[in-house]
DNA sequence: CTGAAAGCGCTTACAG
DNA sequence: CTGAAAGCGCTTACAG
């Protein structure tokens, strides 16, 4: 591997004036940059990233600290953030938490120790509250995508909005009697997650207009687990009209527990979920969609922003910690529909 | 931020030995260790891993080329990758080189450029050939997970076995008239791709049995792209009594075309796939079961192995370019059952 | 516009 | 078991 020293011989020229032409710093002629470029190219020359990490301290990576990385909404945001990052020129560096928390406290602590990045993301839930806290100590710009939180700066999806808008739209259609089902969220390091945001949402409107209440169910955030619950649910004769689900994967398992108990969707039980996952579109869901793949550019963005500014360290100035949300969009398609009479 | 120097004169030892106590290295008297240790660890003094990358022409950390990362395969790859490198105390550098492919040339120069990693694993279809041969020159161990290639070692399902299997299992129920559809690769970088592999494994079997010869169908690897194909094809009087699919996307798309329109499995057609994701066991669906996590742990394993041989950069003996492959195992549910009378 | 030199913060022969 | 010193390969004031 030739080194810069090989570079700068080759080209008749200092070390200094090699890197120069190299990293594009002005000072430099035109002549001599051409050069200089010319023959790294000729020798194949590439930079030492650690050399150039240790004279800089900048590493030209950013972290992402996930609590899953198999999952639609995790492995979209990711994407997202890949792309941002690699048209940034910068590199993205996984740390892959664990089934939703649980472990994930000793990869936290040896991302902590060693995972050297100029930007972070955390995504929802990847951390506790004790963990989130000290992330301050990294001195560098920290985000979250999934949840709004106090902690840092934050990119998500209006739940309020999102859980109002799906409830909303069936009690336009005329249902009175409608059922939450929210999607369990395993950790909640802060206090108001997305899940009981929707929930919340979906009470308010309940009163608003004065529906029946029904106990909230709680079910995994699986289609599995959300299709063992309606299949119960659903075999009761006092069953609702209508189920506003948490997210698309807990409305299809509903979906598939209508369709395998004979149950005609919308004419008999009318589903809505939240996301608009891929597959929503085939099952005709109606649903709430959000892009995740979108919010995970925006967090890279502002994290590139951020680095402009204080192009070392910690940052004179207060940390930014303003919130950003998304309005949630309607789609409507054939799995809701009036009430049957 | 504390340097090895600070902890060093703080514990009344030289650089060196403060920098063997903390590595663990032997030849430091154990009061020695400890003493440093405790110092460091009051001094919250964390190693540079730039300047540690200098000095050893290592970086613990190890890359991964994937062509997307939101589809369960790739996720779930990438979840396995990710836990044991994190218990072999290495980092992984993600490179996202979009969508099947495409625009992924660009994204493949600037790893090669920058991404500076001990180890790299690929997985199936990020790369096309002349950029897999290249690989060679990065001089670090090389894995491929998904499909086998003769430039790499490899991992991944036994995709001849899977064929089999799949058509046997129904063949053994008593059909005679099958249909293969093919879940289509959008880049080959090399001759014989897993759904090949998959697809002429099937013709084999109908060949064997002389089972009705009906062409091979190629649908894009979604469920929504198989299920729009299944809902004409099924609609057909002269449809097949079974489907063996690619992967279980597709079966899930022709199962959900099947609901769709009145049409009973398996009483009246039976449908298999290959992998077991996770909706597959609400759907009913048999399938091939395959764990790509299990290949990420041990695509990550083996590369711990050659760096333990090779701790410095290429080989002197010829790299490794075996294959390993998974036994698919054949789960039953409910949508494979006898051909209508 | 260009170069000599210091510095980034570790590790590791080498010598004792 | 311990230390002084060289070296990893860049970047960047500083001086010219």
């Amino acid at each position: 591997m030739p080194r810069l020293d090989d570079v700068a011989r080759a080209a008749g020229v200092s070390k200094a004036t090699a890197s120069r032409a190299l990293s594009g710093a002005d000072g430099v002629s035109p002549e001599t940059r051409e050069r200089v470029r010319r023959t790294a190219g000729d020798l194949g020359f590439r930079a030492s990233g650690a050399a150039r990490r240790l004279a800089t301290g900048l590493t030209r990576t950013i972290g992402v600290l996930t609590p899953s990385v198999d999952r639609w909404y995790f492995g979209s945001v990711l994407h997202g953030i890949a792309h941002a990052a690699d048209a940034h020129e910068h590199d993205v560096l996984l740390y892959d938490l664990g089934a939703f928390g649980r472990g994930g406290h000793e990869k936290f602590e040896r991302f902590m120790d060693r995972g050297e990045v100029d930007g972070l993301v955390t995504i929802t839930w990847s951390l506790v509250g004790g963990d989130l806290s000290r992330l301050d100590e990294l001195g560098i710009p920290v985000a979250t995508v999934g949840e709004p939180t106090p902690h840092s700066r934050s990119f998500c999806l209006d739940d309020d909005a999102a859980g109002e808008q799906a409830a909303e739209h069936l009690v336009r259609l005329g249902h009175r009697d409608l059922l939450h089902m929210m999607s369990e969220t395993e950790v909640q390091p802060i206090d108001a997650s997305s899940s009981d945001r929707r929930k919340r949402a979906f009470e308010r409107v309940s009163a608003k207009h004065g529906l029946r209440m029904r106990p909230i169910m709680t079910v995994p955030t699986t289609l599995e687990g959300a299709h063992a619950t309606a299949r119960e649910l659903l075999a009761r004769a006092d069953r609702p009209t209508g189920i506003v689900a948490g997210t698309d994967e807990v409305a299809l398992g509903v979906l598939l527990a209508a369709h395998q108990l004979g149950i005609r969707v919308p004419e008999e039980l009318s589903v809505i979920g939240v996301d608009d996952v891929p597959t929503a579109a085939a099952f005709g869901l109606t649903t709430i969609r959000q892009d995740p793949a979108q919010h995970g550019e925006d967090v890279v963005a502002w994290i590139m922003t951020a680095l402009a500014e204080h192009p070392h360290g910690r940052p004179v100035t207060e940390p930014d910690r303003s919130h950003t949300s998304y309005a949630p969009v309607l789609v409507i398609r054939s799995s809701t529909g009036a009430p049957p009479a």
